[in-house]
DNA sequence: CCTGAAACCTGTCTGC
DNA sequence: TGCAGACAGGTTTCAG
């Protein structure tokens, strides 16, 4: 599901609040559970309790696609891969009877207040991280997107110092953090790359584009909340403002040619035949 | 260094 | 209706 404009929606959900959800600032973690082993890389469940029972979340944030939670000695580290999300919810109903926990939820922080984060993950691909030291997992990242240190100088410079297809180097979180499928045909899209094109064939001027564009759809699907399909995540709006995702057999809206759905990086990937030619 | 294939998982949708 | 096959917002690992 997630790419970097709804992980922001849901970190920024869970500092500031939004639409009624609940933030976890503040709140003291009573018990937590683990019902999926794996979703816990470095860790297991005890441990998780024996650190986290007792500790108050300080802030929430975010760097790429990783949900970043800071409690008084520890981070979790979460990333929802292709079907993760979180919620916030009451752990008792109105007798105060505990609520059951739902179908693919793999961990759980109940808090002394009465409310508990879930993490659901239908795929089983999410994953969390208990940790000290979050650089540890962080560091491979490559520079934020929207981060104006990223100057289309330094842009082209990275662009140029790979020679690989453009749009499975966006993908590529080492070099890029947190754009994912759907942003990276859009942002291609609208800089009128072709996903193929090689990196280091990048003109400044194409490579100045490319940011360009990268910030302007991040930056629209930060407003519109997401991007929200069928079962997968709720509450986004960027469905309906796509130029190519999942527009194939349909006419641009540029040139009114019919976008095109071919395989790149083993990743389906939209364009238009027309506004996106490969160039030498 | 770069590319493509396969693996990790469950659910939905399409076509025969 | 049933069932096989394609496909899904992500990442890692391995072979060539």
């Amino acid at each position: 599901m997630p790419e970097l404009p709804e992980v922001e929606t849901i970190s920024h959900s869970l500092q500031c609040g939004r639409n009624g959800i609940c933030p976890i600032v503040a709140k003291q973690v009573e018990e937590t559970h683990l019902l999926w082993k794996r979703t816990l890389v470095n860790t297991n469940d005890k441990k998780l309790r024996e650190h986290l029972v007792g500790q108050i979340v300080q802030s929430v944030g975010r760097r790429g696609k990783f949900i970043i939670i800071d409690f008084d000695n520890d981070v979790l580290l979460i990333h929802l891969r292709m079907s993760g999300d979180l919620r916030v919810e009451p752990s008792r109903d109105k007798n105060n009877q505990p609520i059951v926990l739902q179908k693919h939820d793999r961990l759980a922080i109940d808090f002394t207040d009465g409310y508990r984060l879930v993490f659901n993950d239908t795929r089983k691909f999410g994953r969390a991280w208990l940790t000290q030291n979050p650089n540890e997992i962080l560091c491979e990242l490559g520079p934020e997107p929207l981060d104006p240190a990223l100057t289309p100088e330094r842009f082209y410079l990275m662009l140029n110092a790979k020679k690989r297809q453009i749009k499975p180097l966006l993908l590529d979180q080492t070099f890029l953090a947190g754009m994912g499928n759907i942003y990276s045909d859009e942002a291609l899209h609208l800089a009128r790359l072709h996903p193929q094109q090689l990196s280091n064939t990048l003109t400044k001027e194409q490579s100045r584009d490319l940011l360009t564009a990268i910030r302007s759809v991040l930056q629209k699907g930060i407003e519109l909340n997401g991007t929200s399909f069928d079962w997968v995540y709720r509450g986004g709006d960027f469905q309906n403002h796509l130029r190519v995702y999942h527009r194939d057999g349909q006419p641009c809206l540029v040139c009114g040619s019919i976008i095109q759905r071919i395989y790149v990086g083993q990743r389906g990937t939209h364009f238009c035949p027309r506004c996106q030619k490969l160039m030498d």
